[in-house]
DNA sequence: GACCGGATCCGT
DNA sequence: CGGATCCGGTCT
């Protein structure tokens, strides 16, 4: 399992290196969903394309934590988007998973907003410690070295130039 | 209390 | 490219 000093590291480190990890999820139903994750994004407090970019608010607290600790937040009306807390305790930053490569039976989703309708992620998953062992969502090692590029982020408008978006093939996978 | 924009997705 | 749909943040 990865501990705490993973998610303690530089956010564009562990938003690369969650890159073909093992990702488990204890659902309502008490479900275990487990996938490969392929995609995710760095954002921190200094980044105009952060929601902590303003300060701590009751909403982006999570950003504020040390490292592994998830940070849901609803965005559209519509969608949940799940994060995972980075670095160390008052320094405000997260990787956001945006795409997973579901087990059993195997299943691609691509996009942070589906990934968590599809896995039943919502507010009531917010503030959780990752680190906690059998824990609601864990996070594994696997052994797997995927190729893994990088481009912009998705879907905001400042700052789009940095390459802060990692990404694999789960086709590859 | 009101207003505005958003780390999305899907169909056209 | 626009519509769905609603919450958080900001300003009054």
């Amino acid at each position: 399992m990865l501990e705490r000093d993973f998610f303690l590291n530089d956010t564009l480190t562990v938003a690369e290196k969650l890159i073909g990890k093992r990702m488990s999820f204890k659902n309502n139903e008490g479900r275990v969903l487990k996938g490969i994750i392929t995609e995710t994004e760095g954002y921190f407090g200094d980044d105009e394309a952060s929601h902590a970019a303003k300060g701590i608010t009751k909403r982006n607290k999570p950003m504020f934590s040390f490292g592994g600790i998830t940070y849901v937040y609803f965005i559209y009306g519509m969608y949940y988007c799940f994060n995972v807390s980075t670095e160390k305790e008052g320094f405000p930053s997260a990787v956001l998973i945006r795409g997973i490569k579901l087990e059993d039976p195997e299943f691609i989703v691509q996009g942070p907003g589906k990934m968590c309708k599809v896995m039943g992620i919502s507010l009531l998953h917010n503030n959780l410690d990752v680190c906690h062992k059998n824990g609601t969502f864990n996070f594994y090692e696997t052994g797997l070295l995927p190729k893994i590029q990088t481009s912009g982020r998705i879907g905001i408008k400042k700052n789009i130039h940095l390459p802060w978006r990692f990404f694999t093939n789960p086709k590859d996978l």
